[in-house]
DNA sequence: ATGGCTTGAGTGTCAAGA
């Protein structure tokens, strides 16, 4: 089972290379990421044209998740339940016995901002959710933009954004908190080249320079860990023209 | 120097991203 994650940056924007990517890499499941649309005006036809049904939580403008699966999304959620969110991050499904688990963390714009207040809290409540996700569902993915760099060697220089949101303790912790709950980050699992990123800032040649940070994730609960066999960031799409500034993760499992 | 691009809104130029 091959599953990734995506934040497209706009999928009215983004769905040529979002076809372009499921066609060359046929992934079972793919996971996206700020799709800016209104459910009405998601693109469930050239989907399905290419393979792919799909559930989406989506709003106008800003954040929106969707999950795409070759095989039916059963039980699907939307938003974690008994946290007060007018904004679009969270769908969930189970797609051939695997629940996924769809994500996208608010970014918390500085560490002084409300925004960062908001942030934490997300984080707290997702995990308490998660704590009983995982009890329901011993196969579990959590997978999307979290917005943290987890560790300095996923941040192309860690003094300049030292103590910067996306990489600040608090933030660090609640993604600890998150892998305490007990999964496992696919792409440590493995041997990585040094200087690994999936989100490149568009100003001043950021992608060029491979000035970025790894900020986009897949956890995987114990079961799904020990099956996995590979994990990897495909830079290809941000090559492009008109990219998102995110690049796709995928990891594949036996 | 708080900028730099990109998107969506909407037709001015701003908010938001990370």
């Amino acid at each position: 089972m091959k599953i990734a994650t995506w934040n497209v940056n706009s999928l009215r924007v983004r769905l040529p290379h979002v076809l372009d990517w499921l066609a060359a890499q046929e992934p079972d499941v793919l996971a996206l990421q700020e799709t800016k649309l209104e459910d009405a005006a998601f693109p469930f036809a050239e989907l399905a044209a290419a393979g792919y049904r799909a559930v989406h939580n989506g709003q106008k403008t800003y954040n929106g998740v969707a999950i795409l699966a070759r095989s039916e999304a059963e039980d699907v959620g939307r938003d974690i339940p008994d946290f007060a969110d007018a904004q679009k991050r969270v769908i969930a499904a189970t797609v051939a016995g695997v629940r996924v688990v769809c994500v996208y963390v608010p970014n918390g714009q500085s560490v002084d901002s409300d925004k960062y207040g908001y942030k934490l809290h997300w984080l707290a409540a997702l995990a308490a959710w998660l704590q009983e996700e995982l009890a329901r569902h011993p196969d579990l993915v959590l997978l999307g933009d979290f917005n943290i760099a987890p560790d300095d060697r996923d941040v192309h220089d860690p003094a300049a954004w030292k103590d910067q949101v996306l990489c600040t303790d608090a933030e660090r912790a609640a993604y600890r908190k998150l892998l305490a709950l007990g999964l496992a980050d696919a792409f440590r699992l493995f041997d990585q080249p040094e200087k690994s990123y999936s989100w490149w800032d568009y100003r001043m040649m950021g992608f060029r320079r491979n000035a970025g940070l790894r900020i986009d994730h897949i956890l995987l609960s114990t079961p799904l860990a020990g099956r996995c066999q590979a994990c990897g960031i495909d830079r290809a799409p941000r090559k492009l023209e008109r990219p998102s500034d995110h690049a796709p993760v995928m990891a594949e499992i036996a």
